[in-house]
DNA sequence: TCCCCTGTATGACCTATATCATAGTCTACC
DNA sequence: GGTAGACTATGATATAGGTCATACAGGGGA
């Protein structure tokens, strides 16, 4: 993994963009660069909120664990994203857990540090709000489908939702999307079988191509009124 | 429902406390009262975002609705707590409707007298950063029951929550439970049942008293592991 | 007072989806 | 190049909990 360019990458986050060029220089001092191999956690659910994080290079998912073993993906998180915040803000454990899919490098500030930075940039906390209020439509919507739409329907607006932030092929296996639906490895298999078969699809091991948008959001709306 | 005192909602408020005297004035007049019977909506889901509410008095929901009719409660909200946040600076269509529950007064402030204020008051920022990072918690929270857990847990966990909100006497029917837990009338009505054969729990229509509330956290923690 | 509507209660049935089992296939690493 | 482990695949079976039907009680409005 090659050296990364701290101003660079801050400069590209959404929200440290527009910031004034001594800012961002003063904030890359506050920084320190955590490089993570595939399958390592940044932190775990429960740890205490010391590190506020954005992430540079690679792909992380926070993840949380239920008393059943099985696990819930509640996001994955691209390079100008910021992930641990929740925590930071509240100054309680977090929530979940966050682990690196990939070889990733984050940067992270110390709480301390970047709740400072923060009293004085109003722009940033704004920016702050926006992420956090996307973030929290994003949660309402999946509240809803988990609670109410069957598993087809969980899994056809999972894909959407996954393509619409990323483009139309998704490097995720089965068992990702089912994590993220909230349903079993096989249900998503099944699931994808039927989608390669009628041509909405086409997939391999770890990797999905939504051939058929339109298709594929009729079968997110669920089965036609009669 | 008597005339309402807007300063002093306003500095009860968890967002505006704090705020200098004069500010008070200022926001108070940029408020406008709206009073909604019971039964009757804020706004619904998908209208434009234009107003910022603070419930003054009585007791809303937030609900959305599902493509096969039924309904889920994101949240209830009591005086002082804030709604329809999310749209308002996202720009972007209310995720869902907000009803009141008994006859309520809410304080609304226009969209964009809102930002004006907000963007030169880091403080009451902050605090909007915290309220929004708290819902964030608890949705993720309550993502991972909806994915993971079963129904009886959901319910005791729902239970709980509103419990460590609002004190052992729970104003809610069954219904609204279920709406909240994801599942459905009659399933919330025999789990309540068993709790008060086993004198869990103590209720009437439309309450629920909570008697042991250790019993009721080890249900939901799930079946100790064998 | 009476009535209707909402909330609570309970039983019978049914199905969506989890579970369990087994197997083949790819790939990353030794 | 070989091998272990992750990923995909598919069938059989079990069951949690949704759905439907019926009933009754309390409370608020006419």
């Amino acid at each position: 993994m090659p050296k990364i360019d701290r101003t660079q990458i801050l400069k590209q986050s959404l929200i440290f963009s527009g910031l004034q060029d001594e800012e961002i220089t003063e904030l890359a001092r506050l920084c320190s660069e955590k490089r993570l191999a595939a399958g390592e956690y940044a932190f775990w659910e429960d740890d205490s909120p010391d590190w506020f994080y954005l992430l540079a290079e690679g792909k992380v998912k926070v993840v949380k664990h239920s008393s059943t073993g099985k696990d819930f993906i509640i996001a994955f998180f691209e390079p100008g994203e910021i992930f641990g915040e929740v925590a930071v803000f509240e100054n309680r454990p977090y929530p979940a857990s966050a682990q690196a899919v990939v070889d990733s490098v984050a940067l992270g500030i110390r709480r301390g540090d970047f709740l400072k930075f923060l009293s004085r940039r109003p722009e940033v906390a704004l920016r702050i709000i926006n992420v956090l209020g996307g973030r929290l439509r994003t949660a309402s919507g999946r509240l809803r489908d988990l609670a109410g739409e069957r598993v087809e329907q969980r899994l056809a607006r999972t894909l959407l939702m996954l393509s619409s932030k990323l483009g139309p092929s998704l490097p995720f296996t089965r068992q990702d999307i089912a994590d993220m639906a909230g349903t079993t490895t096989e249900t998503a298999i099944r699931f994808l079988s039927g989608l390669n078969a009628r041509k909405i699809t086409r997939s391999a091991r770890g990797k999905i191509v939504i051939l058929d948008e339109l298709k594929l959001k009729l079968l997110g709306e669920g089965p036609p009124p009669l």
